[in-house]
This record gives structure tokens, C-alpha cells and sequence, in this order.
DNA sequence: CTTGACCCTGTAGTCGCTACAGACCGTAGC
DNA sequence: GCTACGGTCTGTAGCGACTACAGGGTCAAG
């Protein structure tokens, strides 16, 4: 097994174990910015400290509610200057809270046409079938 | 202007017109195998007729409801090859559903937690900002 | 000294479009 | 007939947010 030692920084797998991130992800996060290039050894491996489980768990966690990278990025530039940046957060977090409700309005459309077709449709017997009717006939849903 | 004598076909710009499609997803569409290629002019210009614009409707429409368009190519074998399709529709359309309410799940998770940042929040002159703070700390959702 | 597990890089693929660039066509006005 | 302006054609590249290789280097255990 390979150096644990929270001294001598993670690996990227090790990082990735932790955060619950996909291996390739945090490479990803680094190459668009979001995670700063940790130090290397002496043989190009990349190694990581607290700081950078940190903002990683951070990113996951933004990403968990929905936020876009970009969004992530601004959060994490908050984070960084930080000079009162819950004004500026906060303004995020509800523009991006009335993205989450619009999306949800058009799923909750979508549930009620399916729930009726599927409702429609019964065993499957029938000769015409309402789910194809529904969709050559009609608008969706308004 | 150009021709609309319905009985000589529609250039690829009237029908996105008539459909609502943009103009370049009519030629995804064609592209990926969902449209069926339409005869050409002489000069080699696309000319629809009215299966096509239904057809394209059909489309559209399965799209608005969210379906993939893997799923929606599943729908279209079924309208096509017309041997009791209901069964198999229904089963598509409930598989869809359920997938449409694990999303609303989700968001609905997100939404939940949002809401309570954003109200924690305020009126952003807070020195810790609740929104930073929760996603430093704890897992997002449960 | 070999095996196998890890790491590195760069690149291509995913989904569902969307947006060009650069060429051709077709019509209206002069 | 000439020109301008729009329409159409093709192929290709880009978006977001990853994910999955290929082809190589490194490291520790047996």
C-alpha cells in the first residue's frame, strides 16, 4: 500500500477515494482551473494536501446542488478574496435556486403528460396507443 | 418568397418554421438516422412533404417530454414497423417516468437545502456566510 | 528481475444540439 | 446580363462536465 502519512500528501487516487470523486475528475478540476496544480515528486506524481481535500470536497459539494463549474468557480473565488462575500453568495445561490425550481416546474409537466399516457395505456392491449397518439397529436404540455 | 404550394415540398427553413425546430437540428436529426433523408431538388436542395413535418413534430414533441433520443428512435421503430406498439410504448413511457421523478427527487433535494441557505443568508451582511460554511462542512444532501 | 499496481500525458468519446466557414444557387432590381 | 442578397449545401468545431482509453513511466513486493 502506498504513503497514508497525512504529512507526505496524497496520491490521486487516495484523494479521489476520500472526496468520493472520480480519478479522472480531479485532473479535469485542475485542467480547467477549479483545483490549483499540486506540488509533484521527484518522479511527476502529484501530491496532495488537506487544503486541496478541501476545496475538492468543496467543488463536490457545489456540484451536488446543482451548481454549474462556472458557478463553482465564482463560489471558489468568494472563497478566496474573501471580503464579505455572502452578499455576492447569496445572489448565486438564488439565482441558482430559481434555475432549480424552473427545472423542476418543467419535470413536474413532463410527470403529469407521462403519468397520464402511462395511465392510458393501461395493460398495452390497446389497438391505438395513447403515449403515440399523444405525441403526433398535441402540444406536450402547456 | 419561396414556394409553399404544399404540393411541392418545404425547403429545410420552412419546415423548422412550421415546427419550431431550429434550423440545423432538422439536419441533426436527418444526420443521426431520425428523419428519414428527404428527395433533393435538382440543384440538391432538401424538399419535406407533410410525413416529414409529422414526423419532426413526433420528435419535437418526445423531446418535450424529455425523452432521449435514443428513446424517441424506440418510439419510432414502433410507429413504424405498427405491431402492437402500446405494450412496449408504455413500457418506455413509465421507464421515462420514473427517471423524470428521480430527477424532480433531486432537485427538489436541492431546492430544499438552497432554500434554507438563502434564507440563512439574509440580507448577505452575515460575516460567515451560511452558504460557504455548508458547503465546507457537510454533505450537501441526504 | 519480474510482476502488477499505480502514475503520467494527451486525446477521443459521450449527449443533443448549435454555430460557423466556405461554397453554391436562385431571384429581384437595374 | 450583372450584381446583390439571401437561401441552401457540406463538413467541422464547439458547448458542459466529464469519462475512458492508449501508450508510456515508476515503484514496491516477492
Amino acid at each position: 500500500m502506498r504513503d497514508q502519512n497525512p504529512a507526505k500528501g496524497l496520491q490521486r487516487a487516495e484523494l479521489a477515494r476520500r472526496t468520493g470523486a472520480n480519478l479522472e475528475t480531479v485532473r479535469y478540476y485542475e485542467k480547467v482551473g477549479l483545483l490549483p496544480p499540486p506540488p509533484r515528486t521527484a518522479s511527476g506524481y502529484r501530491s496532495y494536501d488537506r487544503a486541496h481535500e478541501r476545496r475538492l470536497s468543496f467543488i463536490l459539494r457545489a456540484r451536488e446542488l446543482g451548481f454549474s463549474l462556472e458557478e463553482v468557480r465564482a463560489l471558489l473565488r468568494l472563497v478566496d478574496e474573501r471580503d464579505q462575500p455572502c452578499a455576492e453568495a447569496s445572489r448565486l445561490a438564488a439565482a441558482h435556486l430559481a434555475d432549480v425550481r424552473a427545472k423542476i416546474a418543467d419535470l413536474r409537466r413532463m410527470e403529469s403528460v407521462l403519468k397520464n399516457v402511462v395511465a392510458q395505456c393501461g395493460d398495452g392491449t390497446r389497438p391505438d396507443c395513447p403515449l403515440i397518439e399523444t405525441l403526433f397529436r398535441e402540444a406536450a404540455a402547456e
